[in-house]
DNA sequence: ATTAGCCATGGAATCGATTCCATGGAATCG
DNA sequence: CGATTCCATGGAATCGATTCCATGGCTAAT
């Protein structure tokens, strides 16, 4: 049993605050259990090739010195980091919190670390995030990618890193990915709307530079003419999925010459912003002015009057991709993951008032 | 100017699927820009001690061979990484998310990537995520931590690992925080309450573990005392910062033998849980209850009718907490810094309805 | 009893960047 | 014009773990 000096906790103690010593490798576990540094690194590697004996003082050795590796040396030699960089857009958006709890608790039940970005919706933020994953080099990445594939994608791509899309996908770039069928939600929606007896419906769409932006508007321009529904352009809102945009958009839809009777938001920010817009003007919804939010989220069922929405199981997306992304990093090719969605049908989306779009 | 042929695109097209190659390294770089490695470093660190020329040959290279350097590399051999670590309880509360955000985008700003855990107000994994930022050799840490220091919480400190606590703190442990003073906000919470005739007001507390948990009862007890409110023990129900048991909370003070005529939840998720479970049992928020949240959030202003809520900025606290950080890094002792919160007087907190209290 | 085979072990090479140190050439000064 | 300083540079050591490979001690098989 040997003494390390500048250990001492007592020394530590008594400066107040402790002092960075240099830190304890391997080297000094290994002096301590009286083996080399090559067993200890079997041991704490849990490799086979090592005695009782030699895995028993190995253990002791760790716990007295309370010796935890040094992650950047272990990934240099092994080329294996256990870090998973997660690039989403914002995570004060519910959906995407939702959506980085369940991966990051996935990846962390296999070992893995999550480094989070936040794109901000903005492609250069993206592709610093992406540069740094590459840099970090991440055993994956889990994205909801923007854009058109940017150069740092195609990067990441380039390197053979593994890579899953979440929520979201790039044309054109063959990766697993884990997504939402919007459009049978999307459907229903208008089915919806169209039974309710509302014809001219407001919809707020995502950024035509994400996938989820433009399918979404996609099927909803598909299910406005299937049940005719009026097809008028100007109904068509361009937000940017943040919470801003929607209270803009409610706010130029409603000012239309013919305003709607209904606003569809394709994702939930956009929806609270339209709500804010409907609740400054004093419209009533469900009444007023039919709303329904893509995303479900807790508290929707909690407003006055509960929000009907379009629900996915985020938890189950979050938790896909991470156990495709393990398949990828295993070499494996698994196939993409779609998940449903569905209307769920609450009390914002009644018919509609016969004094609206009337002026 | 060489030819690298383990990266040639076509091949790497052709093959449909990237293949992992050797990366490339700061050798490559040097021996395409015609210096030596040492050379390469330099002027990739921004070292001073080179000339134009060898910028810009190096320069060059690593644009014509898209060069990412090693980052675990870098960090074994100069012993900063880069990463900070960042411990909250779960981003889905809408105040983790918003202090997740604010922290990660100051901190990219300065340079540093974020490792994001979720401790999900568990212990052990709170020391599983303190364990790994210790491995990962992050350059500090910050965290709102739970319990009464745990011993990877020591093993942080032993270690000299800067730390920054932020939104709750650890008694007897000595680091920089930042936190919000509760007891302003929820002072004048509970004299609004008082002055509108409330007498009974049930208060749906955070864990005793954590600080802000102890510090708002401690804040409510002695305010209901100096506004004349009722102190029955009884009145104050145990929660822990969760949605679900804002619900339970509510239900049990709801079937008090005298029940209150208002609630006060420590945090927005259990203030959430408060609501469902009033919405469940058709009361009317504001007039049949009273109810106040500790922490604003976007859309409590959205309800009906929208909620009287104690805020504080907590954009501020991430930014805040950043900077510190920065500074306990740069090896300067900064003071903890003490954010204001404030009541905002909304409509869910009127008057006491007659009717209740009296069974 | 002797050899083949297995297995735990330690020494040494390795991962990729940074940094210390010695060196040689240019610039500057007396 | 010779001596001194300055500065960019390359070689080599280094960070801390992993892993290849050779070795020696055992057991098992003939």
């Amino acid at each position: 049993m040997e003494s390390i000096p500048w250990l001492m906790e007592t020394e530590l103690q008594a400066r107040g605050t402790a002092v960075a010593g240099p830190s304890i490798t391997i080297k000094d576990v290994a002096a301590l259990a009286g083996v080399s540094a090559a067993t200890a690194s079997r041991v704490l590697s849990g490799n086979p090739a090592t005695s009782a004996t030699s895995r028993q003082k190995v253990a002791a050795a760790v716990a007295q010195l309370d010796f935890h590796p040094n992650a950047q040396a272990r990934a240099l030699r092994s080329t294996r980091t256990n870090i998973i960089g997660l690039l989403v857009s914002d995570v004060r958006n519910p959906f995407f919190a939702d959506l980085a709890h369940a991966a990051e608790q996935a990846a962390l039940a296999e070992g893995f670390v999550t480094l989070l970005g936040n794109a901000n919706e903005s492609i250069p933020q993206q592709d610093r995030y992406l540069d740094t994953f590459i840099s970090q080099r991440v055993d994956g990445v889990i994205a909801a990618p923007q854009g058109q594939g940017s150069s740092s994608l195609h990067a990441l791509l380039e390197r053979a890193i593994p890579t899953v899309f979440v929520d979201r996908t790039v044309d054109g770039i063959d990766v697993p990915s884990v997504t939402t069928d919007s459009d049978s939600g999307i459907r229903q929606a208008v089915e919806h709307l169209a039974r309710q007896g509302h014809e001219r419906v407001g919809y707020i769409a995502g950024p035509q530079s994400t996938s989820t932006g433009r399918d979404r508007l996609r099927s909803f321009s598909r299910a406005a003419e299937e049940f005719g529904l009026s097809t008028d352009p100007a109904l068509t809102y361009f937000g940017d999925f943040q919470s801003a945009s929607g209270s803009a958009g409610a706010h130029h839809l409603l000012g239309l010459a013919q305003p709607p009777t209904a606003l569809l938001a394709a994702d939930s920010p956009m929806a609270v912003g339209a709500l804010a817009t409907l609740h400054r003007k004093g419209l009533r919804i469900g009444r007023d002015m039919a709303l329904i939010a893509f995303d479900d989220i807790e508290w929707f069922s909690l407003l006055d009057p509960p929000l009907t929405v379009i629900s996915h199981d985020v938890e189950a997306m979050g938790r896909t991709a991470v156990r495709l992304l393990l398949e990828v990093i295993d070499g494996q090719k698994p196939e993409s993951v779609v998940l449903p969605s569905e209307l769920i049908v609450r009390a914002s989306s009644g018919t509609p008032d016969p004094s609206m779009g009337q002026p």
